[in-house]
DNA sequence: AGTCATTTCGGAAACGTTTTCGGTATTTTT
DNA sequence: AAAAATACCGAAAACGTTTCCGAAATGACT
């Protein structure tokens, strides 16, 4: 069961390797009984054609890998699923790769993939980053890649990155204007560009309000339910238990809430909650939590419409496409939680 | 900057390429200064070994590809986490390919990541499912593949799939031991095999207890939240609600819930719960949902090991791998709550 | 000093394609 | 009917490695 080479078709068919080569692209000189002939053959044999070979003499694999830092968290399976869906109908394949939140993993994967001549890269960067350097030489070899989210401006390259700062904003002031005094940001790793921005954003509409310093805090955490469960235990222990919480993630968000329920706490009658880059069960848990959307797909999309720019044409201009959301208000972010 | 091969660093240095060769797989005879005076030449000059060449002319590529079905609802992402995790200790690198719920789509990623020279694969296949034909031409071949869970049995080759009968009897035993009268069972797509098994072990419990046929009903699904709701909107149209359901998985729990909520329902004073694959979710929902764990890491790890043994020894034996898992009893399944 | 084994290396084939170049055979043009 | 143009095809180089085979150099042993 040894696999076909195209050899053996011309061996067989006694013509040269050439021209079954041609028959298989057909931008060459063939006639075309000949062509209907070798296809012919080929199929019946069996004949698989080896995409190693291919990509060792031509310059392209028609195969696009993408690298992100995690996928538990819903967000980047959703980017995965809609630059897969994008590409693919551009005659790509997408070669998935993820970090784990490791930078060193973060290296490995990118240098596996273009290693492996993927025709370009999409890289949605880990916390961090210190693998910018490898980034830039890629880059400056003319490697086709594209960013996404979590950018270091040092590198300049195309990406896309959602208006962190500016939604960010939104939802504080909302939380300000329902009259919570008291509100506390679980912000995220702040190493993480995302997570700055949005800090940014909570401070930005602080200042615009007049709260007093006193009257707000931001708390560095994790993204994961874990970490806002540990912060709730840390406040109650402190009796430091504001009145209403704007989260970096719907996750962290949603374990602040169980903590809090267990020990007796009202949600949103006590403490009010808003959180961010909103999943799946903003919607299905009870008080359903206000959050911010990020347009995955769109965002996805435009990923990877400017990388396939970027591969058929090495001059396409490096763009910084900023993009806008939207802002659901829910039960868990309002005072009378009749009205909705 | 144009890359650099084995052909430069051997001009460079006057000796041949094969010796060049050689002092990267340090496996054939070579003076021990040649071999550090190569490298450390090769280091300068930003050598970067080809990997597609590598391939071409090896058998092997130290990577793995991985196919799974989706990665929207969390279980597969912990899979392809632990996978990756393992296989890394392996020296393997990991790429994923996710076929959308899609038998085309997955035959195309799986003959991507063979045409890629995978050194071999791990299928979690879609529901239907029309490749078998496919991979059991690539078994015969010799080509090492394992799968994960929804399991045709035609396919001889090694497998770890889930106790999902056993566990389904159990968690839907424990629905009649709380005393609930008239059971639904949400379960999913009926040609999914880790459905079909979990229904029949729904109606083995059933049968165990007597309990007679117009007390319970299954009612297929699929595997969204959004499934879930749709349910309960036909069931409440036609006053047909249950004292329990137990749901192919938490998502579709999930949205059940919110549906019957919205509609007055108490969960679980008035309708009772419980999930199956237990996500993260379980513990942060109010109330808290029963679910069946599975134990996604030590699957995707014993996955890995077959395939690796496989791998390095063609006559390795099949196996299948039957795994069990845990059943978490939570609020949303007792009649007094208060005892949890 | 001669034989033999060992270490170290170069030449070249091989992996499976694409693609350039040039050469026939065929057709078209004059 | 000769010349020119075109259609078709084969030979061979190229892509960047690994690896087999044999040769040269070195060292060891009689």
């Amino acid at each position: 069961m040894k696999h076909y080479t195209i050899k053996d078709i011309a061996k067989k068919l006694n013509v040269s390797i050439s021209t079954v080569s041609r028959a298989f692209n057909d931008k060459y000189d063939i006639k075309k009984e000949t062509k209907e002939l070798i296809l012919k053959t080929a199929e019946d044999m069996g004949y698989i054609p080896n995409p190693i070979a291919k990509k060792l003499s031509q310059k392209r694999s028609l195969n696009i890998g993408v690298v992100v830092p995690e996928f538990i968290n819903e967000y980047y399976s959703e980017i995965v699923i809609a630059l897969q869906e994008f590409l693919i109908s551009k005659g790509y394949q997408v070669l998935v790769m993820q970090s784990d939140e490791n930078e060193e993993q973060e290296l490995i994967n990118a240098q596996t993939l273009i290693n492996n001549m993927v025709d370009g890269l999409i890289v949605a960067p880990t916390t961090g980053n210190r693998n910018m350097k490898y980034y830039q030489d890629r880059i400056k070899e003319g490697y086709p890649i594209v960013f996404l989210n979590r950018i270091e401006e040092s590198v300049p390259v195309s990406k896309v990155v959602f208006n962190n700062m500016k939604w960010s904003f939104f939802a504080t002031e909302h939380l300000i204007r329902q009259g919570y005094k008291k509100i506390y940001h679980l912000s995220g790793y702040k190493d993480l560009s995302v997570s700055y921005e949005r800090i940014q954003g909570f401070k930005k509409a602080m200042n615009k309000h007049h709260i007093p310093k006193e009257n707000y805090k931001i708390i560095e955490t994790g993204l994961l339910a874990k970490e806002g469960m540990e912060v709730i235990e840390d406040l109650i222990y402190h009796h430091d238990v504001p009145d209403a919480f704007f989260c970096v993630n719907d996750m962290v968000a949603l374990g602040a809430i169980r903590k809090l329920k267990d020990n007796g706490y009202k949600v949103p009658e006590d403490v009010a909650f808003v959180g961010f880059t909103e999943t799946r069960m903003a919607e299905l848990v009870t008080p359903q939590l206000s959050s911010v959307k990020q347009p995955t797909f769109k965002m996805a999309k435009k990923a990877g419409e400017l990388l396939i720019e970027r591969i058929e044409d090495e001059n396409a201009p490096i763009e910084t496409i900023v993009m806008n959301g939207e802002f659901n208000i829910r039960q868990s972010s309002v005072r009378e939680s009749s009205i909705l």
